[in-house]
RNA sequence: GGGCGAUUAGCUCAGUUGGUUAGAGCAUCUGACUUACAUUCAGAAGGUCGAGGGUUCGACUCCUUCAUCGCCCACCA
């Protein structure tokens, strides 16, 4: 069996992403296996695959593969989101394009023209994602509004309503001009903005002369004011209070009311009050019962309320409302001054408090359980810093505004009669029974899209239908997704969890970096900055994406096309290291019978692999578990290339005949490849069908059973000394220019207890660094003409001859004795402070005993080779 | 205005209850056409762990102040 001579990833790539599906080998049906379930954040239905997906999809799907491996019942869930407002925008921006817009072409056209487009580019991303072999049940795919899925939402919707938890109410809420509707306060992204005050003088109504100045950042918002508020401890302005004055452009007259709101210090102290325009102004005029005058349209335009700036779009209003201030003298000053805008989510623009009707979800009561399975740490935070951002939100939990003015999403069920009372049903039928009435009108709103998303955990298994698959798969275990979204879902989805399951919808949630250029900027489409997976797929393979993304992951990343070449190299090396056994293992080895025993070996590098494969797989698993998978790369990263191919395939170079050495080898890269399969799937998938033709994909195979007792630290330690040595040997012809094809003599000085190990292994020493005579002494080598090296307590000595020059090898050992002695000073130091003898645990100071023995002993050595240099 | 995070080799990052000689990869330098791999092999060099102060026998690690960068939250017009 050969491998071809170049690693094609191309092939191997789209060969198994191709096979994973067709073979189905990654569904899950209710078994006697233990569950374990992972939440996937569902992409948009409008989205591409980003950096920031490839690195959570890559998580995932590590955890995923190895829990599969190790026996669980896995199922990860794909699927995609319809993203309301965002689908909506991109089908809108088409209709844009073609000189048209939703409003000309209607609801139910309209609709048609958003489900088309989800059914030609609704899989993108999931096609996508199966080419970086993430291994979801993609016979489950769901999407957020499936039949079975939009009936979940009504009812809850219905539920919640029925429970009171849902209320309609006219608030002042974030709306959205450019989207023409409502958006939650999460939805609304609050970023400063240079922006500046504007200082206004309102005259009295009786006593013109006299005026009151007032400051704000939004002068248009004045067209609508009704009232001026004062604090009522102010002084200055204690004379003011219940007096009028006239609203200049306006010429309407408004009340000066008291108001606790008011900070004196903030600004001239006064301020102007437009209870249809600020939530805090809407709340002020409550209490004084002021009157409410909506200056704008839906679209941000000025309306008949706004006198003669009807028509005029907010922005322009503002400069003409300051033009004609001045022109009136009523303008005092305008100064710089930051504020935070709120800015819509999808579309960026500015966001306007706007008096709307609206629906709310009573949030308080579903926040309760939500906080305390934080507290009492059933769900757990990683890292668990992201505890107290949640646990903020939760405890300062605001009501939350489902209710969109657009068309894609899952209408609310809610019909009205014809008096306006309004019956939230399951169907229409439903709300004909309870109105006693046929003729209904359906709300013309549509849900949050967030009010489907947070139900996924359990939507997606037919809830509310009671079923096999939901009382297998929930809860499920854990959520891997970036920190934008706590609030938006991962909260929200605690919440319906216990609501409408009694239970938490997952126990770990992981929260991982973003994915930033290597300059640290968001990756994004505008920015002209983002890398694109599939491009790097593409050009470096789906592993070398995968393994250089979790290489890098600490915080947040920063990466850049160079950073894919540490897994293009890696999964090249796996695959020539494959080649290498693969053409040296004839196939009854391979295909061996006694396929579960661990071979045998009497050799060191035999034991020393051997115990090196369990003593990365025992850390690989434990850092797998812990969710450590940089570290858990490393790992594998260095036992395979550092271990595997750089010592053991050397060593083993000519004893290929060997049954045992073929045996070895071929368990050695068998259980690697396992391994590491969750971290690099494609090329270890591919090697395994080499490998083991008859026995299924790797994907589904056992994950390595753990041998304990074959870790061996003895022969671990024994086979490092040989490392050392053969390292030295190499560093010595380095430094002198020697060519390891020059045979060279050495000699190893060692003590009596040392000597036994070393004997046995004197001829892999020997092959590996080229030596010719090797003595094994006891006796203190000749130092003339020779360099020397110290491993622990044996000496390596070679005679150099000519090659060496004396006084450069004078220099560098003295260089070394200097160094060697201050540590050996400061160890000496340390170990004859009273203090440091009394409060240091007995066991450090006995390694420090020893290593300051060791470090006499060395400096001894080297002191000695220097006075015998000649 | 609050809160959080980061700062370790030229670059990207590790560093798990404080234990002394701080580790990788890339880049750099030197050498190698060795028949698995030049996406390779061998060797080397490179860090007063952001700054100051403190706790401790001992600090990259704990406390504190400061600096720079980044993020989140907040109805001060």
């Amino acid at each position: 069996m050969e491998l071809e001579k170049r690693f094609d990833f191309k092939n191997v790539d789209a060969k198994w992403a191709d096979y994973w599906v067709e073979a189905n080998v990654f569904h899950a049906e209710p078994s006697d296996k233990p569950a374990y379930v992972i939440t996937i954040p569902p992409p948009n239905v409008t989205g591409i695959l980003h950096m920031g997906h490839a690195l959570n999809n890559t998580l995932q799907d590590i955890i995923i593969r190895y829990k599969r491996m190790s026996g669980f019942e896995v199922c990860w869930m794909p699927g995609t989101d319809h993203a309301g407002i965002a689908t909506q925008n991109v089908v809108e921006k088409q209709l844009a394009k073609e000189g048209t817009n939703r409003h000309e072409v209607g609801r139910e056209p309209m609709l048609e023209r958003l489900w088309a487009w989800k059914q030609d580019y609704g899989d993108t991303i999931i096609n996508q994602l199966k080419k970086i072999g993430a291994s979801c049940d993609w016979p489950r795919t769901a999407f957020t509004m499936d039949d079975n899925y939009s009936l979940a939402v009504r009812r809850v919707f219905v539920d919640l309503y029925q429970k009171g938890l849902i209320y309609q109410g006219e608030r002042i809420i974030n709306w959205c001009p450019r989207c023409r509707t409502a958006l939650s306060d999460e939805e609304s992204e609050h970023s400063d903005k240079q922006g500046s005050l504007t200082h206004i003088r309102y005259p009295l109504k009786d006593d013109p002369d006299k005026s009151i100045v007032v400051a704000t950042t939004r002068p248009e918002t004045m067209l609508g004011d009704t009232a001026v508020a004062v604090n009522p401890a102010d002084e200055r302005y204690a004379d003011f209070i219940g007096k009028e004055v006239v609203l200049p452009l306006m010429h309407r007259t408004i009340p000066i009311v008291p108001d606790e709101f008011v900070d004196p210090a903030f600004g001239t102290g006064a301020v102007k009050v437009t209870p249809a325009h600020d939530p805090n102004d809407f709340e002020m005029g409550r209490r004084h019962d002021l009157p409410l005058i909506n200056i704008m349209n839906e679209d941000g335009v000025m309306n008949e309320h706004a006198g003669k700036y009807e028509g005029r779009d907010r922005f322009d209003a503002r400069k003409a409302v300051v033009e004609d201030l001045k022109a009136k003298g009523f303008f005092v000053k305008q100064e710089d001054h930051t504020h935070a805008v709120g800015h819509c989510y999808r579309c960026h623009s500015v966001v306007e408090p706007y008096l709307s009707k609206q629906w709310f979800v009573k949030m308080e009561p579903l926040a309760k359980p939500a906080i305390e399975a934080v507290k009492t740490g059933k769900i757990k935070f990683h890292p668990a810093r992201w505890e107290k951002v949640y646990m903020n939100w939760m405890e300062n939990i605001r009501d939350w505004c489902i209710s969109r003015q657009i068309w894609w999403g899952h209408r609310i069920p809610v019909w009205y009669d014809a008096d306006g009372n309004p019956f939230a049903a399951m169907t229409e039928d439903e709300a004909q029974q309870m109105a006693g009435t046929t003729v209904l009108r359906q709300d013309e709103d549509v849900l949050d899209t967030w009010f489907s998303s947070w139900l996924w955990p359990f939507a997606t298994f037919n809830w509310p239908e009671d079923n096999e698959d939901l009382k297998f798969f929930y809860p499920g275990d854990a959520l891997f997704t970036a920190s934008e979204i706590i609030f938006f879902w991962v909260a929200r989805m605690v919440m319906a969890g216990y609501e409408f399951m009694g239970d938490l919808p997952f126990k770990d949630v992981f929260i991982h970096g973003t994915v930033r250029d290597a300059k640290g900027r968001k990756m994004s489409k505008s920015l002209g900055n983002a890398l694109d997976p599939l491009e790097i797929v593409d050009e470096y393979g789906a592993d070398a994406l995968r393994f250089s993304l979790i290489h890098n992951s600490g915080q947040d990343l920063y990466i850049s096309k160079d950073n894919f070449e540490v897994g293009r190299n890696f999964a090249n090396k796996i695959w020539n290291a494959s080649r290498l056994i693969l053409m040296n293992v004839p196939d009854e080895v391979r295909l061996r019978e006694d396929k579960s025993v661990v071979p045998d070996t009497d050799d060191l590098a035999g034991q020393w692999i051997i115990s090196r494969l369990y003593s990365t797989l025992k850390a690989v698993s434990h850092a797998i578990e812990n969710y450590r998978y940089s570290e858990a790369e490393n790992l594998i990263y260095d036992f395979f290339w550092n271990n595997l191919c750089d010592w053991y395939l050397e060593i083993i170079k000519n004893q290929w005949s060997e049954a045992s050495t073929q045996k070895v080898a071929v368990w050695v890269l068998e259980e690697s490849v396992k391994m590491m399969h969750p971290f690099i799937p494609f090329v270890t998938e591919e090697i395994w069908s080499h490998l083991n033709p008859d026995q299924g994909p790797l994907c589904r195979q056992e994950w390595p059973k753990m041998h304990e007792q074959l870790i061996a630290p003895k022969i671990e330690e024994q086979m490092q000394t040989v490392i050392d040595i053969i390292v030295a040997v190499r560093n010595i012809r380095a430094t002198w220019n020697i060519s390891p094809k020059q045979g060279l003599d050495i000699t190893i000085t060692a003590e009596e207890r040392d000597q036994a190990g070393l004997t046995e292994n004197l001829e892999l020493i020997r092959s590996r660094a080229n030596i010719g005579r090797c003595d094994l002494t006891a006796e203190d080598a000749p130092a003339q003409n020779s360099a020397t090296a110290l491993i622990g307590r044996l000496k390596l000595t070679v005679p150099l001859g000519e090659h060496i020059d004396v006084d450069a090898e004078k220099k560098r050992l003295t260089k070394k004795v200097d160094e060697l002695k201050r540590n050996h000073d400061s160890l000496e130091k340390r170990l004859s402070n009273e203090n440091f003898l009394a409060k240091a645990p007995a066991d450090v100071v006995g390694k420090e005993q020893e290593r300051l023995q060791a470090l006499a002993h060395e400096v001894r050595e080297l002191e000695s080779v220097l006075d015998n240099l000649g």
